[in-house]
DNA sequence: TAGTGGTCTAGACCACTAC
DNA sequence: TAGTGGTCTAGACCACTAG
């Protein structure tokens, strides 16, 4: 150290007050505080709102701080630790998972890289069913699961019941197949504005995505497509006791 | 269907905007094409640049576009598949993984989050060693791997060898312990500085940030910290063929 | 109704790249 | 040097929440 570097490449304003504001975040204030309004603030540190929201924008996106329209900016708790995968090999909606049957419905389409996955041709039917989890009380992900319907043949065509009812129908059915393998992928996605609604966001709020693929007699029979919000949420792998992991 | 919902909520411009340019990108562009300049496109969109950047960030954080400085945006290719674990219970720097040392160091203080899971206390002394991950030419990833340095007692105090050396004499003596358990977590972030630079991104880029704790007589060993880009990454887990898997 | 964050504008200048 | 995306400003209005 001693001779730090000269400052030849100025950093940008918003980078700087992030890491003013994150500072401030450790020291000054605790979980669930509110923060001055964005006009305070940016009075404060001499910027233009839109570059103190960029700052804003970063430590959102970092899960440090939640932000609500009408309300105000808040500091936000450490990340839940969310297991995607407990190690068991099962079927969605096996006992003791932590998914919530909303609804259920068929169709004839699902999404080009869904039926590119379960290698199903157009025409042929899918059930889709949403599911959501909830975790402390708060809507973590939202998920569409795409079953083959020749997988599930009894699920077709009970159109009076209610849908909940064909939901819990079509994860019924499901456990009864014998499941061969599964694997997944993560990826880093916006929210459609149906998922932004069930999550309680805004469209466009950065999710983190997972495509889960269940494997069995063979053929990729069922896909998952659950999106989590990342600024609350972090996803944990093969992790016997999540909470023992790394918080914030 | 039929009649459609009336325009109560009329959605964002941007978000409007973004439709209508990723529609634009399906139908009109090739992968790697160069779009527009931004004052050009905005112009044609009858908008504000910013507003018109606002869509672009949106893409670019789906991984639908690559911006680059002085030189235009362009349309990017789809994601590639990450495998993060081949199933394979190894070591970090163990033969086959596709990593490559750069440097490495002795510390005293890891940062708090990585002191934790390491359960070292203040002043027990860590090797930290940087390595990067390249795919098809590409730099995807950087990681900081911590090493308890009670646990490769061999390799403290060889200040004289150089630093790639000094890196490769810590992952080698981690092979001959016996690794019990690894676990993992994934959540986002924004790429520091150093990373951005290693990345061949700007500081704050949105990254995917996978922890992987490594087991091994009866404690955490080692702590690596590997940071995905997240615009150009999909992160795949257990997939014997990731090139299989959902593409874009 | 008052106050918050979300959207949008029309400029300006800067840092970087490639010619 | 010309052209690109990145940063920044000083406003304005809107949508939402809560008293």
């Amino acid at each position: 150290m001693g001779t730090t570097q000269l400052e030849t490449v100025p950093e940008p304003k918003y980078w700087h007050l992030k890491t003013v504001l994150s500072d401030a975040l450790d020291s000054e204030f605790r979980v669930g505080e509110i923060l001055p309004n964005e006009r305070d603030l940016a009075a404060r540190f001499g910027v233009a709102r839109a570059t103190l929201r960029q700052a804003l924008e970063q430590l959102e996106l970092e899960g440090r701080l939640q932000r609500r329209r009408g309300v105000g900016t808040t500091v936000a708790p450490p990340r839940v630790g969310i297991a995607v995968d407990p190690d068991r090999h099962t079927w969605p909606g096996a006992p003791g998972d932590d998914w919530q049957p909303v609804d259920a419905a068929e169709a004839e389409a699902p999404p080009a890289a869904v039926a590119r996955l379960l290698e199903t041709a157009p025409g042929d039917r899918v059930h889709i069913v949403r599911r959501s989890r909830v975790t402390h009380g708060q809507p973590v992900a939202a998920e569409l699961l795409y079953v083959r319907a020749d997988a599930v043949p009894d699920c077709s065509g009970v159109a009076s019941v209610s849908a909940p009812a064909r939901a819990a129908a079509v994860l019924h059915a499901l456990q009864a197949l014998e499941l061969e393998s599964q694997d997944r992928t993560v990826e880093l996605g916006s929210a459609r504005a149906e998922d932004a609604r069930q999550l309680d966001r805004l469209p466009g709020a950065p999710v983190l995505v997972v495509t889960t693929r269940y494997v069995a007699d063979g053929r990729t029979t069922a896909v998952a497509v659950s999106t989590y919000r990342a600024d609350t949420c972090r996803l944990t792998f093969g992790a016997s006791d999540p909470v023992a992991l790394l918080a914030g």
